[in-house]
DNA sequence: TTGAAATAGTTGCATAACTAACTATATGCC
DNA sequence: GGCATATAGTTAGTTATGCAACTATTTCAA
């Protein structure tokens, strides 16, 4: 058995460990699986614009967690797909404003049907409690962090 | 708000945006703050090292959550900064040990106090039942998708 | 015993992540 | 007005991840 030093060390491990890649991987196979060949990561950008189409990167970068330059890339990458436009904001020629196109909205029903019944499963057994205090545990760790 | 088809959406997105890179990103900017030069994907491999030396790479692969590949370039990197070493098996020839160096054990103390108060900050404000729950929610969904 | 299947590990290719350094535009203070 | 500072986004370099295809070794069964 490890000893109490490690104790800490078992829960990162497991936090980074488990929940990232598994639910990932699983899900960017499901979208394979059914002929969608964009990345997690590209999906959980469009996922923000279908909420809310023409977001700036900043905006994109503090809702999905990551730097400027990952979302550059992501944008970059989806713009090749030919599913979003950079729109330079005319107030301000700092910012582009991320727009989806035609074929983006069109994948959004069969997408999320997808996500969410992969979801679904994922889920199995679990309370809505249990998931509203492991999604406040991780918002915390997160704050603390910052 | 968002609607009904959002929902577990906003789950996965907030599971795997913030849990897996984030905070992994956040401690591994921490640990270099206290002077400790690297990524926190070495660190997670020293760590069950640490914790039994001598583990094959495939070992590594169930402990980490991590595939083949993944942990064959891990430890090529471990191995240039001279913290381990494959060394073969003489029972079966396919195995590689791996053995931590002399100044792989040294770094054990140091990182291990750095890392334990590093996530005692992380996990300030938590409760251990509500970390449990967060712990058994995460290997539920796990275990789901495997 | 020999040949198929399983297992351990590596390599190539593509995407993604972070840091640091950079450009361009906007803001604000003197 | 003009210069310092802040903000939005890009580029370069390094590491990590996943998948698919590969080699080498072991196991097992016809």
């Amino acid at each position: 058995m490890p000893n109490n030093q490690f104790k800490r060390g078992e829960l990162y491990s497991f936090i980074t460990g488990v929940a990232s890649t598994a639910i990932a991987r699983r899900l960017q196979k499901k979208f394979k699986q059914h002929g969608l060949d964009i990345t997690i990561e590209q999906w959980s950008v469009l996922y923000h614009l279908w909420k809310h189409d023409g977001l700036s990167q900043q905006e994109l970068c503090n809702a999905t967690f990551r730097d400027k330059p990952s979302i550059t890339r992501l944008v970059d990458n989806l713009e090749k797909l030919k599913l979003v436009k950079r729109v330079p904001s005319k107030e301000d020629r700092r910012i582009n404003m991320i727009h989806l196109s035609e074929s983006a909205h069109l994948l959004r029903d069969q997408t999320m049907e997808m996500a969410n019944q992969t979801l679904n499963e994922a889920l199995g057994g679990v309370t809505h409690d249990e998931v509203e205090v492991c999604k406040s545990v991780l918002q915390r760790v997160y704050d603390n962090l910052t």
